[in-house]
DNA sequence: GGAGCCATCTTGTCAATGACAAGTTAGGCT
DNA sequence: AGCCTAACTTGTCATTGACAAGATGGCTCC
């Protein structure tokens, strides 16, 4: 590492990733700036536009890691269908920055390559994962168990639920999922 | 009307709010920008202002009305449950820019007054919607139908949904909210 | 071992934006 | 008639994203 060596970095791309990561969560995403990140990453304020591109390209990747980390979580859940429903309201409220990124299309180049191939990786544990659940209609199963688990998650971000939900989101996740299998 | 009398544009607040619709329907909400909305409505680029302090507070202007809309199109929905899904859906597609500052609280001033008001006309006929309903956990039904007809019309509006879906968002969620109450 | 090459990062600049300050106009009220 | 205040204007500033052109230094290849 040897942080600061005038020029060259080491490993200025992660470093952006990571500060943008760390902005987002102070300040929500609309206020998100590339000069910042390359303060808080002790660059100049052209550096990000070397490795991104522009601020699109920056959370372009952004989302695709994003896609990544919810695969690893969808698959660290193992093979029960509510549990993997409670890890993807887990990652959404852990990797919230991330979360909020990768669902707002307008935000990024959702049709890059990098970003479609993570995102269908995600949808494929998604998909798999009812199918060996249920024997009925699993097309819609996907959708009913995506939604539900996506709502949730959302809904709990942006502060919309009542307070009586309590201050565990997964906790309150697993008896809203449960429902589904009634 | 008579419109463009030089000064007193007669009802620019609305007209900013209208011009706002627009500019996010053809770019998104992250571009919106209050100068251009000046100009949409023919006005000096500090008019915006005058009626709403800062872009903040536009936008808290906008989801208070989004809230209001909402309640309207939950109500003429009727008593049926699974109908009052259908039109939240419904409401997301067809008022997308007010959908898509409502549930974002960084843009705006959640804990405005006259939002939270808002806010809380539509969470109670969305409540008491599920308790006519049902005679179990009232509670937990509710999440779980907000839940699934919020990540659906996010879903959606986020093109996050495989095409196999179909063209009609309406129709597709009328067969995944029933999956509910199978 | 050194010469060149190229990714990496810098400095400099421009137009656009949000916010604020201070002035101007018009329409209602007395 | 006069004024008084809400509604809008012009002007300005710091910040931002994007772009252009230049500087630097590690790496390869001979």
């Amino acid at each position: 590492m040897t942080r600061s060596r005038a020029y060259h970095h080491g490993d200025l791309r992660r470093a952006l990733l990571d500060a943008a990561v760390e902005a987002m969560a102070e300040s929500g995403p609309a206020a998100l700036s590339l000069r910042d990140l390359a303060r808080r990453a002790g660059v100049s304020h052209a550096a990000p536009a070397h490795h991104f591109g522009d601020k699109a390209g920056l959370l372009t990747a952004l989302a695709a890691q994003g896609f990544d980390l919810l695969t690893d979580a969808l698959r660290g859940a193992g093979d029960d269908l509510a549990e993997t429903g409670v890890a993807y309201v887990g990652f959404a409220v852990r990797h919230r920055a991330h979360f909020e990124v990768m669902f707002r299309p307008d935000l990024y180049r959702a049709d890059d390559a990098e970003v479609t191939a993570a995102r269908t990786r995600a949808g494929e544990v998604l998909r798999t994962g009812v199918a060996r659940h249920t024997g009925r209609s699993p097309e819609v199963d996907s959708l009913a168990a995506w939604s539900i688990v996506h709502g949730f998650a959302t809904l709990w971000l942006a502060g919309a639920l009542p307070t009586r939900v309590g201050p565990d989101p997964e906790a309150a996740a697993r008896t809203v999922i449960s429902r589904l299998f009634a």
